[in-house]
DNA sequence: TGTACATCAGTGAACGCGCGTTCACTGATGTAC
DNA sequence: TGTACATCAGTGAACGCGCGTTCACTGATGTAC
């Protein structure tokens, strides 16, 4: 006998189970990609999505709304990555903040049913913060740098926070051009409220 | 007889018609303010807060879109109409302006759910460019008072717009707390993007 | 003025649908001896 | 090595529910003569 040393044997799963798990998160977030509707978002319509019968979710969540709090929490995680490189991958703190404030609305313009959905149902998702924390960061390196007068970065990062959040649940620039509100040019509406709200110096 | 003189007799609605019309918006309006939730706006449930049977909608209604369309089309009224009752009943601009603003956050936090949906279905609401007309005009009166120094209103005003926005989306004061993002205080908050957003003179 | 009737607002019952969830099941795969 | 069996992933059928919509109807109200 091999299990003489461990009390209680841990069955080792078959390799398929953890595995369907992400398949399933991953079908609910094509989903609502695909269908930009976050009404889309059902327990049948995700296994459909991925392939299997309505019952197979079951083992590996206990009601549809583990399912799209799995879903959001993904979400999240994706959203604090694209950030975080695109921070990274500027050296120059006032650039590095642009980068990462685009990656923010672009997310937001890319995935339009799945932002809106993170950050609408019951309060944000615990992981939300992250990335409000990666704003701040940003500013607080500028103002180190010399690149930003800010004297409040944290109170500076929500009021950038809060506009991004803003264009970002905009509609996509090809829906809205009826308004007449002038072309939804993503960089430049970014650099301008970056530049206020952030303090940063006009020659940056 | 007395319809001689007019080619078709026109009959007149005994009344009720149309006021049940009215009624049956109202009850929409209930509806997604007293849940809270923009899914629980269906035909039974407005019909249920109407009073009515689910039938009697149809007289009045095409069907389900047309009867959201109303409760939106209603919901931009109020929202403009809030807007340009507090702006008017300042004088001096830049205080209307400050005051235009607030109110237009205020509604979006005292009516979240009707809010998101107003900006949330299928592109603006054909008279959703008004209140944003109120916004540029109080901008340029505020330049014309000397108040302000921007020198492009019309894009400033789509600033401050999308931050108003931002702001009107986010979650009440007494359920974000939970994020350490500092407390909600929407005048302050309303008070600093505007000053930056429409380039206030900073003694105003 | 009285009576028959057209017109109106609104109803109750029924339909088909997609939903979330449950239940007993079916093969496939690894394990014990 | 071979065989019986426990365990696993996943399925098909069924349930009750609320939904949007339809249909034939029921009283009430005003009008014609």
């Amino acid at each position: 006998m091999e299990n003489v040393t461990t009390t209680a044997r841990e069955r080792n799963p078959r390799g398929a189970g953890t595995r369907l798990r992400d398949e399933i998160v991953d079908a609910g977030i094509a989903l609502i990609d695909a269908t930009d509707d976050s009404n889309a978002l059902t327990l049948r319509g995700i296994a459909r999505q991925a392939g299997i019968s309505a019952p197979s979710i079951y083992p590996h969540f206990a009601d549809v709304t583990a399912v799209t709090d799995a879903v959001l929490e993904r979400s999240f995680q994706q959203l604090e990555q694209a950030v975080t490189n695109a921070i990274e991958a500027h050296p120059v703190p006032s650039d590095a903040l642009m980068a990462g404030c685009s990656a923010y609305v672009r997310f937001g313009w890319e995935h339009r049913a799945r932002y809106r959905l993170m950050f609408a149902a019951k309060g944000f998702a615990p992981n939300a913060g992250e990335t409000f924390d990666q704003v701040e960061r940003a500013i607080i390196r500028c103002v180190q740098a010399g690149a930003s007068v800010s004297t409040d970065p944290h109170a500076d990062a929500f009021l950038l926070w809060v506009a991004m959040h803003g264009i970002a649940t905009l509609e996509k620039p090809d829906r809205a051009d009826y308004l007449r509100l002038g072309p939804l040019d993503r960089p430049a509406l970014v650099h301008t409220l970056v530049m206020r709200l952030a303090r940063l110096a006009a020659g940056a």
